[in-house]
DNA sequence: CATGAATGAGGGTTCATTCAT
DNA sequence: AATGAATGAACCCTCATTCAT
């Protein structure tokens, strides 16, 4: 595991990697030397950072997912009331969906990432690091929830954060495919997530 | 949109792609060769049944899915009983996602599939078939559970289905990440997924 | 170690390669592309035939080498007398000399070619092959010579072919470097060669 | 022509080159980074006193060669009888074929060397001055060897070098490829050669 | 002077696709 | 119809050289 700490020209390479996905780019027919171009530095200068396009392209998610959820963590922990919590969830799903890059496209698609390539799938990986932050926001939301009374304290940890991911993983497969819902908009897919989340956590 | 009728080479061509990914081959670094050989056919074949490599494994993932589909579709029709079906649904999503290859993971990567090879993503592809099979499966669900007195009528067909995909995909992710729910076993999972789906809908 | 038979790419492959040296090109500094070129094929075929660039300028050499030796074997046999073969073998190694690529070169320099090129060292290298090839013509040589009355047979059979050897080096020697012996013609160069041979081994 | 008075730069590069080859490194192989290291120096220091890569490498072993061929001058000169002096030049060369780098060999295949950097072979080149360190040594030898009575004056004063060289490279001949000799050992072959010439020179 | 971070031209190799048989 | 030998475009990576500090 490296260390968190990366120089200038490794975190340009990180934001160029990430800026070319969020032009729509397909990860897997991304060049090193577009992701060269576009941290404005030479193509070798990549290899004195990274030993391989791949280690690249893993650690640029890996830096890209970290920084991203640590920012979700610190909004719905920001975020008072169970009820808000959950909408600023949803809301965050949705933006991160709709747009044309995010972690939580990369993890929902990260096997084949790293089918794709070789990566030594180490201690920390894309998706344990995203379940890891997921825990946390799952935690924040329960504590709050059970101190406002919208939760049956009795129910199983496991029951608890496994209602709220359900919801959230429901809401982000009707956010990918909205076309396929024409009588439902956002808004009442928010409604029904989180009444049904109520209703299986009382 | 290609007819359903394929000839001989082309289905062996289809299993013999299958075949590699379900002995773990990742569908990124098949090459033709390979598949030609796993399809026991000629190289060059392959590019008088197929436009391209992309249309070759696109048509392949679609054939395996509507098999596969059709299949879990009348298994889980010719199941009786409300709770019997949604364990027969919660069956088949364990077995998908322990299986080195699985339609329904196909389908959680097809995003990513389909930025990988520019297919046209015309009238039929992956997610929307994939969708459209779910749709079935829920309607006969749905209709059970409310012949059983499960599900309250008074709630939409969105919220409703909503609802069986929820716990689905929740559980798929269970089942996807079990290292990191030590003190959870799968047959809890499963009962845990069917209470919560209870509660939403009654 | 490969078979000896080789398929018609690959003799167009060693023929090209040949040919390159012999318009003076460095073995350091050949492409892939100039070898495909020169062979009349496709650069991608080269890879069909060899597992890389190294193995291609190897197994060239080697059948070279063996093309040329078998001839010079056959020669030297095919020449009557001892002093003939003497001279035979100083003719051919005139020309060898002088021209742009020879076998002859090749093995003077066959460490730094193997320190070049990982070539597995295996059991036929070049040098071994060579040396080989020259015990046969030594064979030949000393056999004629006794029969004749040149050679004195108390003599060691390594002290016979030392001598040869010895002269046939230093004669190479002096074509080399043809300019730093003004007062030296080739012609000279011979008869002080067989001279030296006669003295040793009477 | 430079100056034969080099730099602490320029000789701690020469130095650090001349340590990668007798460590065994493939001269074909060194890259600039390497040789900076060995030398102790930034590798942008090189390009301060020598013009390319090439000429860095051309003017280490010209350096090394004339340091170490003015030492075997010397050591033969200073070694007293013909028969010594003989012998002393065939320990040099044992140790010399023996090592892993020496100006010997770098001579041996000195074509190579400048067939591979494009090295302008202007007035003072490697063989040039081997050669002509040689030509000194021959006198040397043949001086004691006349003034010894071992040589007959008559002959030309290239038939005389010619035969020392002769039994030289013949020796370095079987010294490389020993192995192929197994009913021989140095002793015997330096007697063999030593016989030779005195055959050669009465 | 000395450095080493940065560069980018260049080359070995792969593999989708073609086409003569 | 079927093949697989042949192709060459494409791309990753190396490393000699430069130049700002």
């Amino acid at each position: 595991m490296r260390s968190n700490q990366y120089s200038d020209k490794e975190i340009a390479v990180f934001n160029g990697l990430v800026g070319l996905l969020k032009q729509g780019k397909s990860l897997y027919k991304i060049k090193v030397s577009e992701i060269a171009k576009a941290a404005n530095i030479g193509k070798g200068t990549i290899y004195d950072y990274f030993s391989s396009k791949e280690e690249a392209i893993y650690l640029a998610l890996l830096y890209y997912l970290n920084n991203e959820m640590t920012r979700v963590v610190s909004e719905v922990e920001s975020t008072s009331s169970f009820k808000n919590k959950i909408y600023k969830l949803l809301d965050i799903t949705e933006e991160n969906i709709e747009s044309k890059y995010s972690s939580l496209k990369t993890v929902l698609s990260a096997k084949d990432i790293s089918s794709m390539y070789d990566l030594i799938e180490g201690n920390e990986n894309l998706i344990d690091s995203f379940i890891n932050y997921m825990g946390k926001i799952m935690e924040s939301i329960v504590t709050a929830g059970e101190n406002e009374g919208y939760i049956n304290k009795s129910y199983s940890s496991y029951y608890k954060k496994s209602a709220i991911r359900c919801i959230l993983i429901g809401f982000a497969q009707f956010v990918s495919h909205k076309e396929c819902y024409k009588d439902v908009n956002v808004d009442l897919a928010k409604e029904v997530a989180y009444t049904q989340l109520i209703k299986m956590l009382r």
